[in-house]
DNA sequence: TATGTTATTAGCTAAATAGCTAAATAGCTA
DNA sequence: TAGCTATTTAGCTATTTAGCTAATAACATA
């Protein structure tokens, strides 16, 4: 369970333009691509990704997009782990069906109670 | 469908600790009762409250709290509604509710691929 | 060992954020 | 109309954020 704490940072690293745009790229392999380039045949799972080569799809410094990573990480939202002189970047799946998971249980509480209290459901009406 | 600008709008909005908890409490009927108080026998959904019964539960001005009301509101997470010289405050569940499907279908296609590329599925491992 | 590659750290600046108080606005009520 | 209640606006300050360059660290390889 995401605890008030964790999903505030979520919250404030999905709150960035640059950090969505990461987040967005990496869970559906916008990034993929770029690494086989680099490194062919190095054992990692062909949806990961590296700094730079997320760093080339903006016009930002590299230590600016490292900073971004950093907090996306922070968030759970992606996981890293060096191999050699590159890190490889990961979507951190577990995290947001967690988060799917806490939206979709506050609707379907508030649709029960409003069916409770008033007898209607304006997700039908 | 909410586009990039609005998701953005919402994270930042949620990502406040002030902010998350009045959306906390307009969401689960927190402040609920001492609008009755207040005003008994004015027309209102039961579950509404005004900006200062939300002030009451903080140690900060009520201007810092109007402040996050307003952009709870341009995040479309609550609606408010003046009547008399009152601000009726109350869940948009509406985009609640597709905060959730956006994240679900997130979920969904990403352990769909993942089936499809690998023949696994970490969701039920 | 020297050089190149990848990423982070340090230190800086400009802009945004979150808080405050005082004043203004809007509407109700005596 | 005068005064009361509810809320917002204006103007201020301290802190955080997001960007930069330069320097450093960690590792690979010629």
């Amino acid at each position: 369970m995401l605890d008030m704490e964790q999903k505030l940072k979520i919250f404030k690293a999905l709150s960035n333009e640059t950090r969505f745009l990461i987040f967005k790229n990496v869970f559906t392999g916008g990034y993929a691509c770029s690494l086989d380039k680099k490194q062919p045949g190095v054992e990692v799972n062909p949806i990961a990704t590296c700094v730079s080569t997320i760093a080339e799809h903006f016009n930002f410094s590299l230590p600016t997009i490292s900073a971004h990573i950093k907090e996306l990480k922070e968030a759970k939202i992606i996981t890293v782990e060096k191999k050699g002189n590159k890190i490889y970047i990961e979507p951190n799946i577990e995290t947001i069906r967690e988060m799917a998971g806490c939206f979709q249980t506050l609707v379907s509480n508030f649709d029960n109670n409003r069916e409770l209290f008033f007898g209607d459901n304006l997700a039908v009406k």
